[in-house]
This record gives C-alpha cells, sequence and structure tokens, in this order.
DNA sequence: TTAAGTGCAAACGCTTTGCTTCCTT
DNA sequence: AAGGAAGCAAAGCGTTTGCACTTAA
C-alpha cells in the first residue's frame, strides 16, 4: 500500500467536503499513520511528523486524529498498554495482538462474518464492535 | 449468583493458599465486585468499600484488584472510556457495551466456540481474548 | 480579511509508587 | 514477634483544554 498521490487527493477532497483547512500538520499526520502500518500511538505520530515539521506540538496531534477520526479517515482503538492507536485502515477487521511485545497487526477474519450477533433481551442495534486475539509475533516465539 | 459462603470460603482458601494475608479489605473488595455485577470500576468498588470501611483508600483497592488478577480471582478490562473494570467472572465470555450509557453486561455467545481461530503467518498460540458488542441498552432505547 | 487551526503551558483524571504504620499470622 | 499489607501523599503518564498567535482559504 503506497503513498498513491490518489489517496492523497481524497484525504484533501474529504478534508475540502467537510470544511476543514488542509494544512501541513494534518497532511503529514495523515501520512504518518497511512505510512506506519503498524497502528501508530500518538507519540509514534508526534515523533515521523516532527522530523518534516519541528515545530509541530503534541496537542496538535491530539486534536488531528480526534478530527479524523470523527471524519472517518481514521479508526482509533485502545491497545492492551491503554494507549490510543491509529490506523487508516477503516473496515471492518480484526487485530492480532502480541502477548509478549504488544505489536498489532490486522487480520480480516472472514469466519466472523458468519456468525450472526446474538439477541439478546433488553438490547438493540448490536453489532460486532471489535474482536482482540493475543498470541506471539515472529520476534517474540524465537526470544 | 448470590455471595455464598461457600464462596467466600473458596476465596479464602485461594489466598492463604498463595500465602496472602485475608484482610478486611481483601475480603470487602472481593464482595463488592462480585455482589456489584455490573463490571465496577476502581471508583465503584472504592465507593462501595468504603461504606463498611471507611479508611480504606483508593490506592489499596488498586493494589487488590491487582493481586486478585494475579492470582486469576477476577478478570479485568478496560472499558471504552478508558478506565478499567472488573468481574469476578473468570470464564470465557463477551461484553455487550452500550453505545449511550456506557452499560457493559456479560454474555456468552456460544456461536464463537464453533470458530477456529485463522491461523496467521509468523504467529503462534493464537486464541481469542477479546470481543465487545456494541449497541443500545433497554434505557437507551426508550431515551 | 478572517475564522479555523496551531503552539504553548497548564490542568486533568486515572493509576502507580515510596515510605511509615498497622495488623494478620 | 515479624513480614506482609494498608494508608498517606506525592508523583507519573497519557490526554485534554484555555488562550493568544498564525495561517489556509
Amino acid at each position: 500500500m503506497s503513498m498513491s498521490q490518489n489517496h492523497m487527493a481524497e484525504f484533501e477532497q474529504a478534508c475540502r467536503a467537510q470544511g476543514l483547512k488542509v494544512t501541513h500538520q494534518r497532511v503529514e499526520v495523515y501520512k504518518a499513520i497511512h505510512k506506519a502500518s503498524d497502528h501508530p500511538s500518538v507519540e509514534d505520530i508526534y515523533a515521523i511528523v516532527k522530523k518534516r515539521i519541528p515545530s509541530i506540538s503534541l496537542d496538535t496531534v491530539y486534536r488531528t486524529v480526534d478530527t479524523f477520526e470523527k471524519l472517518g479517515l481514521v479508526s482509533r482503538f485502545q491497545a492492551p498498554d491503554g494507549r490510543y492507536r491509529f490506523d487508516t485502515n477503516v473496515e471492518a477487521h480484526q487485530h492480532l495482538v502480541c502477548a509478549n511485545c504488544g505489536k498489532i497487526e490486522d487480520i480480516h477474519w472472514s469466519g466472523l462474518e458468519q456468525l450472526t450477533v446474538p439477541r439478546v433481551t433488553g438490547w438493540s442495534d448490536l453489532a460486532l464492535a471489535s474482536v482482540e486475539i493475543r498470541g506471539l509475533c515472529q520476534d517474540c516465539r524465537r526470544g
């Protein structure tokens, strides 16, 4: 998945459609999340973007990812360590989490789609929200 | 599920087996989590136990739930608001979360058991760790 | 030009920790 | 009697917020 011009054009279009200014910070934050396919945390994104925009502040990253999430441009979830992680993959998918190092990888578990979410008395509009699978990643299995 | 003498006896036995002292605080914290079937947060537990042990401190509740978790006496998970929640149900189960009020309820989704966790290159020991289903609870559907 | 967005700094909320005193065992 | 546990207070850490300055449109 390369950072195609198309993809960035779509990003800018999405911003403009919502009346959002296309600032350097927003562009670089989006690129950072997209390129870093490892579900970067706010600190991770901050460190990456700081190389290109040294003056960027951490709170701008926080505000920017909030904005992106509201627009549906990124998905946000909490890692087991409690920190937020971000992803430009906004399609339904599941997470593999390494029990040792915390590494997170996306997978698509097609079996889940065949299942129907149970009906529960008193509850409505039930939908599968998140699925986490734990195990050991390649590096940690060796160690 | 009532707070049977049996259940508390088992709790005390588990503590002694691990060389843990059976203090008032531990007994009351355990009771509080067990009785409050709504997955209380640390603050919730603190408020409940404070009625019986006014001198208890918040950090004791934190340390106590840590201990219980390590012993396998309670399960811990993070609610969507980022706070820890606790449960004496340590069997595999899933969570229903109200998208409006945040209420959490346990369910057992048997369909999941028929599914096999996918094999993924580079990963080992994969097992389903958590499943969250979102919807509206009875109270919030009305409102 | 101007309203949205950024940077700075301080505040916040939940959780953790060092240290002294207390209380099961 | 003795070591684990509790209480107190302060610190830690990720995240949020108020305000004045900056910048895309």
